[in-house]
DNA sequence: AGTAGGATTAGCT
DNA sequence: GCTAATCCTACTC
């Protein structure tokens, strides 16, 4: 596939499957980030360390740690130097159930990838595989294109937990999931914490 | 060198 | 509904 627009490349993801070390997921629910023009974005302020692979071919995989314990993971999408990528934020477990709950700890099948930090343990994903190509029959994590899904079985709304104005929905409506699915993880407004008292 | 805050989750009320 | 957990990243001197 080659390079597209971030929201494009977001819709078409859903279905798709990604398939990581003894599981298999069917994709149900993303968020696209644009690059340098869009405040919700890693690479708002420009290329780090960290987002390094936000600005490099499409078809890779970002991944980065927040919130002191939790990895996350994006599909890279756009031209070198553009950093549009798509935060994967749920799936349906559909091979490998068994090995994702020993992952995940819990037999609840439906929260076994409802949930970006979630999905990244399903598959046995971290830090460590930020940057592999996803479309390299060598690789340990790949994606598998499927039939595009119709538009009209595709719900759309503010994406989740983005602060300042990159979580508006008016302007960033850039949350993209299946509609009914029961894997999609629910909507939680951006919250700023408290500092604690000390 | 210090510090504020985070593309979240699990557990409790 | 609310909040602690926990450490990396980037921003500010």
């Amino acid at each position: 596939m080659t390079a597209a627009d971030s929201r494009t490349t977001a819709r078409r993801l859903l279905g798709a499957h990604l398939l990581g070390r003894g599981v298999s997921l069917r994709i149900t629910e993303v968020e696209a980030y644009a690059g340098e023009a869009d405040p919700g974005s890693h690479a708002f302020r420009g290329k780090t360390p960290r987002n390094e692979v936000m600005f490099g071919p499409p078809g890779h995989l970002y991944c980065y740690f927040t919130y002191g314990m939790h990895t996350c993971c994006n599909y890279v999408c756009s031209e070198p130097g553009e950093a549009g990528a798509v935060l994967i934020r749920a799936g349906e477990v559909i091979d490998g159930i068994e090995l994702a709950r020993e992952r995940r700890h819990t037999d609840k099948d439906r929260e076994l990838a409802r949930g970006p930090a979630r999905l990244t343990v399903a598959l046995g994903i971290s830090l460590s595989d930020n940057g592999t190509d996803l479309h390299d029959d060598a690789s340990p994590l790949r994606l598998d294109w499927q039939d595009p899904f119709p538009a009209e079985r595709i719900l759309s709304g503010p994406r989740v937990g983005v602060s300042g104005p990159g979580g508006d929905g008016e302007r960033f409506p850039w949350r993209f999931w299946i509609d009914a699915d029961p894997t999609v993880s629910p909507y939680r407004p951006a919250k700023p914490r408290r500092r604690r008292a000390g």
